[in-house]
RNA sequence: GCCCGCUUGGCUCAGUGGUAGAGCACUCGCUUCACACGCGAGGGGUCAAUGGUUCGAAUCCAUUAGCGGGCACCA
């Protein structure tokens, strides 16, 4: 067998992934057990607009690990894959494209445009999925789909519908927050507040008393950062509360510039403590001011278009203006009147558009809102009720999400697009709404064909919020969705708890009647390695695909992966390289178990029983079950962090450095023999006993690959698919029938019965009698390619007899030929010119070393040893002497403890007594 | 303003009421027949500061400092 010595991902990644596609492996009806329990995730539909980054890669490197470890397990499983219509996003990649070809959407008309749009999303959207494929991502693409295919768009028409209905969903002049770049109305959740760039102001503004007590140049000032609104103020509040105004309230003012009369009016919104403690009052403008407006029945004067231009109402001076222009001119105005009274530097924050980072206009204007209070109280009845969702971690995200949704406003719904759901609400010529599942259904209950479609399209995220069960075929009661629903676990980042996780819920609920996912797993960000987040603009971003290329898919989804949910994650390329390196490691691994694999199959060798077992054999299955055991605790805790260490190590440490050289005494010195025999005897026969080693060795290693699956796909089929034995047997019950792969075998189960505390103990003790006279060679430069003889007395028969039963391992591993009493009672005599070592459990080690051993420098080593022991055995000695300590902590701790010292002592006298012979 | 998180070896991070861990980096030695993307042996941390609870605190509590998030209608 040719094997490269170093391991090619791409090779492996090229031939896998599209077979088990091909095969229908990630598809749940791969499962043949009716009785299979199920398990559900569907994915965060990515934008249709996006390609795939490291916030992706991370997400689905934990689902695909959680969907492959209980596809192992036996479940019915199913990962959902799809994509996210994207409104805004989506609508301005294709404007952009139309720009180029001089053209606007207007110019195509509505029809042309979205047919446009559909044509760019066959030819150029949905890069991601392709990149998935890539990433290993086990989803089932049968079941992919759209939130714009037909079947969704039915769910969200509905959605619409019922809660339209149930007067939830309504339409109304409100303030809204209009992006005059986009053109549409943005919910709160898709503005993002920015400190003010280049200092902001804050404008002291005079406004002059209508006076009726002879008092000419009276006047209240009022602070604003936004003068160019004065224009459309229609009144002045004050504190009720407020000593200075008191008096006042009730009084009128001459607004300024466009002498309108305006009231002082009493509201407790007013700081008093904030600027003058008197504020100006523009109902069309600004979200408080409306609210205000409202209170105290204000007139509302627009000022600003939807195109943050000044309207005629603003007056003949600044209609038409920008309202950057406009804000100048009336404080150029405001300076010529003497109303002026300061201008001072104030830090604040504006609203921006998310997207496009324009700054937002609060506007008055007519859209869909859907009432939030019924489906909310729904969704914390089931946290405070049920605690579901079940979020991890726990902290900070369950407060996060309750929280806000205890303060939750009503959605702004519609959006001012052609890409997205058309609103299914036609309005008749005589101006009724008439809101339908479609067109006829509104025909008929209009009873006109009259009718004309409202314009508005949904915001993109109604119709996420409708995934986990849209997707499954709702609102029929499909077979996937009675299967299906509710999903088991939601995989998504923080930014999108209030977006999305907690509107699924709300509809989920609502729609279904049941949570639709049991538990919501938000993974950190993705960080640079200097701890900046990854953004286009800053050019920051590591490309996935690029890690891939260099490292592999597989080091690069360990990597991921062992940085779990949670924390943020520093990018770093040498954690990457250091996974691939592992990667390397099992392929090695593999190289020679395989090398050394004739006549050899998995799942043989273990036939004799356990009590002929040697000691490295019950080890390290007692050591595999151990960590098939911590692996599945893990994971059902996403503590992935934590079984993506325990398979390094156990794969590294446990099964390479010490399982596999253990085994290289059977397996090689018997590969000698076999050699010879061929050679001069003509047998052509393998020993029954060579081939049980090595059919022990690829067993194991056949475990620890099924183990690593989840996390390492492709090295793991790579190197499975070549291993002898592999057959029909090998695949889970429930897969019986399918192509061979591994990614149909059973995941490991702890066998308690395989788990051997006494043969870990032992071959503890081996390993370190091996380290601690490496570790002599070492300190004392004996040069590695010498054979040295060692001496070891043990105090007891069975460890002396372990010893023995592995002195070939010893020496294979140390270079030493080790000499033992045949008797404990009568230890061999070491010479005084050794280099000794005390192993805990009181077995002493020596190297004779006639001739080579520096007397002083020995004595240093050992003494230093001792004083370490020594100022152990102190601290245990104090601990002990205190009566408290005694009384208080439990009997174990405290047995432990003595039994502890006790070992110590004994190991110090011994360390004393060969300083003694040392003299 | 309110809420939350973090502070552990040079770096990136695990961790737990009872002997401080990993990977990388570092030092020394090895072309040992799976692997130099390797093997072996080492060095390195008063676990941010202070106080408290406890027989015992890096771990629990309080305060402080530094860093980082999230939320908020203060013009």
């Amino acid at each position: 067998m040719d094997i490269p010595k170093t391991y090619d991902p791409k090779q492996a990644e090229q031939r896998h992934y599209a077979r088990w596609e091909a095969q229908n492996c990630f598809a749940p009806e791969i499962n043949r057990d009716p009785q299979a329990p199920v398990f559900t995730i569907v994915i965060p539909p990515p934008n249709v607009t996006g390609s795939l980054h490291m916030g992706h890669a991370l997400q689905h490197t934990l689902m695909d690990v959680l969907t492959r470890h209980k596809r192992m397990c036996g479940y019915r499983t199913l990962w959902l894959p799809g994509m996210d219509h994207a409104g805004i996003s989506t609508q301005m990649v294709v404007t952009k494209e139309l720009r180029k070809e001089g053209l606007s959407r207007h110019d195509l008309g509505r029809e042309k445009f979205t047919e446009r749009v559909w044509q760019w999303k066959h030819e150029s959207g949905g890069q991601i999925t392709k990149q998935m494929r890539r990433e290993g991502a086990s989803v089932d693409w049968s079941r992919e789909r759209f939130t714009m295919d037909e079947g969704l768009s039915r769910a969200v028409r509905e959605v619409f519908v019922r809660l339209y209905e149930e007067g939830l969903i309504y339409r109304g002049d409100r303030i809204v927050n209009w992006c005059p770049n986009d053109q549409t109305v943005l919910s709160d959740l898709e503005v993002e507040k920015v400190p003010v760039e280049r200092g902001g102001k804050l404008y002291y503004l005079q406004y002059p008393l209508k006076t009726t007590n002879g008092k000419p140049d009276a006047h209240l000032t009022v602070a604003t950062t936004r003068p160019e609104t004065m224009l459309g103020d229609t009144a002045v509040a004050v504190n009720p509360d407020d000593e200075r105004y008191r008096d006042l309230i009730g009084a009128r003012l001459l607004l300024p510039i466009v002498n309108r009369e305006i009231p002082i009016v009493a509201d407790e919104f007013v700081d008093p403590q904030f600027g003058t403690g008197a504020v100006k009052v523009t109902p069309a403008h600004d979200p408080n001011d409306y609210e205000m407006g409202v209170r105290h029945n204000l007139p509302q004067v627009i000022v600003i278009d939807q195109f943050a231009r000044m309207t005629e109402d603003a007056g003949a001076e600044f209609s038409g203006l920008d309202r950057y222009k406009a804000r100048e001119k009336v404080l150029e105005k405001f300076e010529e009147l003497g109303l002026l009274e300061k201008v001072v530097d104030y830090e604040f924050s504006i609203s921006k558009c998310e997207r496009c980072k324009t700054v937002i206009e609060p506007l008055i204007s007519t859209q869909w809102f859907c009432r939030m209070d019924v489906l909310r109280d729904r969704a914390l009845r089931l946290m405070d009720e049920e605690k579901r969702p079940r979020f991890t971690p726990e902290t900070p995200y369950e407060k996060v999400y309750t929280d806000w949704l205890e303060n939750l406003r009503d959605w702004t719904l519609s959006r001012q697009l052609w890409w997205g759901h058309q609103i299914p609400a036609w309005y008749t010529t005589d101006g009724r709404v008439i809101v339908a599942r479609s067109e006829e259904e509104a025909r008929t209950k209009a009873g006109t064909s009259e009718l004309t479609q409202d314009a508005d399209v949904l915001d993109t995220w109604f119709s996420s919020a409708l995934w986990p069960f849209s997707t499954l075929g709702w609102p029929d009661e499909t077979a996937d969705l009675r299967t299906f629903y509710p999903t088991s676990v939601l995989v998504t980042g923080r930014d999108i708890i209030f977006l999305w996780v907690s509107r699924m819920v709300m509809m989920g609920m609502k729609f279904v009647g049941q949570t639709p996912f049991q538990d919501v797993l938000i993974t950190g960000t993705v960080l640079d390695k200097h701890g900046q987040r990854m953004s286009k603009t800053k050019g920051n971003g590591v490309d996935p695909l690029d890690v891939f290329d260099k490292y592999g898919v597989d080091a690069t989804r360990v990597t991921l992966a062992a940085s779990g949910a949670g924390t943020d994650i520093r990018w770093n390329d040498n954690q990457v390289e250091s996974y691939r390196n592992f990667a390397n490691k099992i392929w090695n691994a593999a190289r020679f178990c395989l090398l050394n694999s004739e006549g050899a199959v998995i799942n043989r060798g273990f036939e004799a029983g356990r009590e002929s077992w040697a000691l490295h054999d019950r080890w390290i299955l007692s050591r595999l079950n151990k960590t098939a055991e911590s692996v599945e605790r893990a994971l059902s805790a996403y503590d992935f962090y934590a079984a993506v260490q325990t398979l390094y190590h156990f794969f590294w440490d446990d099964f390479c450095d010490w399982y596999i050289e253990f085994s290289k005494e059977e397996v090689l010195q018997l590969a000698d023999t076999q050699k010879f025999n061929e050679h001069f005897r003509g047998a052509t026969e393998i020993r029954p006993d060579l081939i049980a080693a090595r059919s022990r060795l690829l067993t194991v290693l056949e475990q620890a690959l099924r183990l690593l699956h989840p996390f390492m796909p492709f090295i793991t089929e790579e190197l499975w698919q070549l291993l002898p034995g592999i057959g029909v047997n090998s695949l889970h019950p429930a897969y019986r029938g399918a192509e061979l792969t591994i990614m149909l075998t059973a995941y490991p189960q702890a066998d308690e019965s395989l788990i051997d505390e006494q043969a870990e103990a032992e071959m503890q003790a081996v390993i370190e009698l091996v380290s601690r006279v490496r570790n002599i060679r070492a300190e004392i430069g004996i040069k590695p390619s010498e054979e040295i003889q060692i001496i070891v007395n043990t105090p007891d028969e069975r460890m002396n007899d372990i010893f023995g039963r592995n002195s070939g391992k010893i020496r294979r591993l140390t270079r030493t030929l080790m000499k033992q009493p045949t008797q404990v009672e009568i230890p061999v005599q070491i010479p005084r010119a050794s280099a000794r070592a005390v192993l805990s459990g009181g077995a002493e080690v020596a190297v004779p070393l006639e001739g080579l051993i520096d007397f002083a420098r020995e004595s240093e080593r050992l003494n230093r040893e001792r004083e370490k022991l020594q100022k152990e055995a102190m601290r245990l000695e104090a601990q002990l002497a205190n009566p408290q300590f005694a009384e208080r902590a439990p009997v174990e701790k405290v047995n432990e403890t003595r039994e502890r010292l006790t070992d110590i002592a004994g190991r110090t006298k011994a360390l004393s007594e060969m300083l003694e012979a040392l003299k």
